[in-house]
DNA sequence: TACTGGAAGTGACTATTGTCACATGCATGC
DNA sequence: GCATGCATGTGACAATAGTCACTTCCAGTA
């Protein structure tokens, strides 16, 4: 792989983003470059954390079983991302587990050498910071989300997650199933179904052969934003 | 105020623990002291964030108001804990607002302060690092708290939380009211009380004037590890 | 085309928890 | 001592969401 392909995937979401060539050279230099199948894992639960991934192609589910089996998905992450810096930096164990849901490709970065990237390149530590800090923020809105709000203001602002920004028709970036919506949102399948189909008769989402497309954008922030 | 006083401080809790007599000097130097009485705000939610805290005395909680008005307990923060570090770092706004319940005094470091002490001094950046690791398991271990559990072993979660490690007597870190255990926890405060008083009955945790004293840790470990 | 498995739709019931309305208790200061 | 105010205890009820038990729909394939 070249610095300028892996350069090309990094602009474009993450923060990697302004990277420099020396940056994009170690990182390719010290990385080692991992393909995964659609349902493979790229990292457990509970296993050791001596590496970081950071995910150049497909798209991956974090999700973590608590100890009573209930699974909570966290997030769906896309190229850009970094994964599983968590247990790198304080040496525990991996709080969840992040499975491909599609085909995937991934930069993996041992601690010995994530540890001299950032001696060399001192950007690195700020940048990474700046995921962290990022995700702490997405933390915290989902506990605000599922604090504070009844199922409807909350599936609503799953949703308005996974929209894309300049939404063709107001696709979702993903087409979940409505048990894998539920699994996100955090409410049961029927649930979900029932809410669906009330938006879907006043127009707010239009529900076709199982793919959710948001008609109404701002009535949706709205409902993402109301008491009840 | 003196390196070795601040040493002190950081000792005893914090990941700064192991910051050489350069470091604590740059922070002194750089830092602010600062004193709060109780009610005060040191970080108001919305405001920019252009500096970052560390708690050197006193204990402040840290809560976000959702738009709908809910008011949600993220964390009771000693003495060693960073605060104010994410909007620092990704220059967004302040999510919670961060209020002192008794007496507390802290060093405030201002973005230029805190971006040279991080460019003079390397390993202030991994230490940050690790304290941000701790902060998201933290946020994701409450985010499987609130998806998984019922309120029952959550409750239970909450007062190992806050329960102290070496607990003469089982005595908790903090003396809330049962309003504030049921913010923090999550829940109504009748809810907390009846629960309280369960568990009271059956010699789990004694409710004494006001204050909570657990008997049976390895009972509440249990309960918060149950199905329901 | 018919068969099959998985996803989606739906009604009835249940469970958990919040809300409201009060009573009680307890400390503080006049 | 008594009044005031805040924390706590408790019963009755309402609301939200989960569970169960089906049915229906749809895509892939034998």
């Amino acid at each position: 792989m070249k610095a300028e392909e892996l350069a090309d995937i990094l602009a474009e979401h993450s923060l990697f983003a302004d990277c420099d060539e020396a940056e994009l050279a170690d990182l390719i230099l010290r990385g080692h470059f991992v393909r995964y199948n659609k349902g493979d894992e790229l990292i457990m639960q509970g296993d050791p954390g001596n590496s970081l991934l950071i995910l150049l192609s497909g798209i991956a589910r974090t999700s973590m079983i608590a100890s009573n089996g209930h699974e909570i998905v966290l997030d769906y992450a896309e190229s850009g991302q970094v994964l599983g810096e968590i247990a790198l930096l304080d040496g525990g164990e991996r709080t969840a587990t992040v499975t491909a849901i599609e085909p995937t490709s991934a930069l993996s970065i041992t601690r010995e050498a994530f540890e001299d990237i950032l001696e060399k390149h001192k950007n690195m530590a700020l940048r990474l910071l700046k995921v962290m800090a990022k995700r702490i923020r997405m933390a915290n809105s989902m506990i605000e989300g599922d604090r504070a709000y009844t199922s409807g203001p909350r599936l609503a602002r799953y949703l308005l997650r996974l929209s894309v920004v300049g939404a063709e028709e107001g696709r979702l970036k993903l087409d979940l199933s409505q048990s894998e919506l539920g699994n996100f949102a955090g409410m049961s399948r029927e649930h979900i179904n029932r809410q669906l189909s009330a938006w879907s008769e006043s127009q707010i989402v239009a529900v076709e052969s199982g793919k959710v497309r948001i008609l109404d954008h701002a009535m949706l922030s709205h409902i993402a934003e109301a008491d009840s």
